[in-house]
DNA sequence: CATGAATGAGTTTTCATTCAT
DNA sequence: AATGAATGAAAACTCATTCAT
């Protein structure tokens, strides 16, 4: 592993652990196997570090839904897509799902406000699927809370230790617990 | 007001806009119109005071939802109860809120981990429920992310406008969602 | 108990077991059973107090070992007196007895430059001696510093735990010890 | 120098004029033509900087008081040589020794309770000296503060300007004083 | 007399960032 | 590219002293 991608999953890894603030550049080059000043030959400063691992993550993660949503039609079968991306991230890597998806930025809100998120893309789909009949007429802002949030909440509890991991094992169920709160009567 | 108030009220705004550890001192005293020696008199450090903050507003909050869970016998009612008691609040102050339910406290983990939370409220809400027949078999965890989820969800939209108070509004479209979700077939 | 003695004989306390630095105001004010402000009711700051109680305790002392140097005539018996005193000083009250003749104060080194103390009354003896013939020729602030040092060090060791006192129990060992190194041959 | 050498050796000299309490680690990196900040890359804090350097300095100290009381058989002897290895000290770096043998540290307490320190090594000696009838048959405690008494105290003397070094001119005398207050009958 | 809240200057310590090598 | 010593600005915290009551 290059230094670089080493001070990147150091970073990452304490980012999430203690958050932003609390992770000094000492303690990033210390589990990356550098030196603080290596860090600042890759990156301008630990903030562009910390805005860096959040695009270069969230990109290809948007990417991802993307794919899976354009290759469905209906949306339940797209909800079913999207879960399971979610879930497979997550699985796959905790600590960039934590990041990207669970940690409360302060930092990141100046970003975040304009670009696409998993939020707006949510929301784009909700507002789609609810103009064409397919879930009940909601404030679409609501619905999309009620995807993400029941998405993310068991997420949360696996962190915390208060629910078993692999989460891909209750995708169906949560998919099926979503399109029961959504679904047309 | 009194100072210590002052001081607390202070430092509730400043940790919900800016997080616990991007918040000095010097900020609270001058939101608080105090010296930053005089935090010290009321509170032995910042973390106490974070602290403090947490659970003087957490335990009234439990107490709240106890209280109006126990007036109700079906589970439809219970959650309804709590829904209004969550958005209730959140409409009349957002910021002891957010702190409560919004936030992720790496600080706080250490206590929440023991302690009576929202989180193991709902949870065994759920369970009895569960048991009772009174909602579907589901894991009681993925159904209490589910709930909480589909709370919370719209209260971060709020915050970041993506949404219109006051969340009171959305009460019953809420419980309704939820109970969508969660009723026996 | 006065609360302006109470002050002193905390402050007192304190300083001899902590140093006059490393005693807070605040810290006297809990021992002395008062406020922190009530004690610049009667002295005007830490040091003033410091320096009060210094020379309070030290005229005294050196007023007893006036008087009792005084009533004889020899030397052996001068310096028997003045062990006498030193250790039933000590064995009376180990604390004023440590604030005064153990502890370095760079506090009052400016006050002690012209005073008299302990060690000018004791050349002083020393030198009368010398000129008399009572004791052997040696530079009289060599020998100040035998006697001196002879009847200091065994309290130190009682306050550190290496002696058992009273030490008035080795008052004639030590008086005897000193008049072999320093009577003519 | 460096820094590292510059800091201990600043902060050394303003622990002896002023105490350790009273000096600020603004000074010593004054002193040290250093940053506050790089005091802190080389010792974990104030305290732990006060420490290393008494340990520092202590340990050859009581090294060369091995080596010296080795080479010799008899106690006059042997105290010739501690007495030379005490004055050689503070002739050549009046301030190491003042550190380290005059100044009361509340702070070291600690540490030299149950360490070897000076006054253990000469107890040692002296309890070796009466067994072996070398020296009266003194309580060891009081015997060993002759001794050390009766070295420091013109020590102390010079500091305060009352003797005029250097000190190893009082050697042979200060030995002749120790002696005959020792010397079996 | 007495209190204790309040102050503000100062202290130790931290840490992102720079720089000489 | 890489190191790690060094910096300096700012952080949390302390504490003698003051002051309103």
């Amino acid at each position: 592993m290059s230094k670089k991608a080493a001070i990147q999953r150091a970073a990452l890894e304490l980012f999430v652990e203690q958050g932003i603030d609390a992770t000094t550049t000492k303690q990033i080059a210390a589990r990356a196997n550098t030196s603080e000043g290596n860090i600042y030959r890759h990156f301008s400063s630990k903030d562009a570090l910390a805005e860096t691992l959040f695009f270069d993550h969230l990109l290809p993660f948007l990417e991802a839904l993307d794919v899976a949503v354009s290759s469905r039609e209906h949306m339940r079968d797209r909800l079913a897509e999207v879960v399971r991306i979610f879930y497979r991230t997550f699985d796959e890597d905790r600590v960039t799902f934590s990041y990207l998806l669970l940690s409360q930025h302060q930092h990141l809100a100046k970003f975040t406000e304009s670009a696409e998120t998993p939020v707006t893309f949510i929301h784009r789909l909700v507002q789609h699927a609810v103009a064409g009949g397919e879930i009940r007429p909601l404030e679409p802002m609501i619905a999309t809370g009620t995807i993400l949030g029941t998405i993310l909440q068991p997420a949360t509890f696996v962190v915390y230790g208060r629910l078993d991991p692999p989460l891909i094992d209750y995708a169906e169920t949560v998919v099926d617990t979503i399109w029961r709160a959504l679904a047309p009567d």
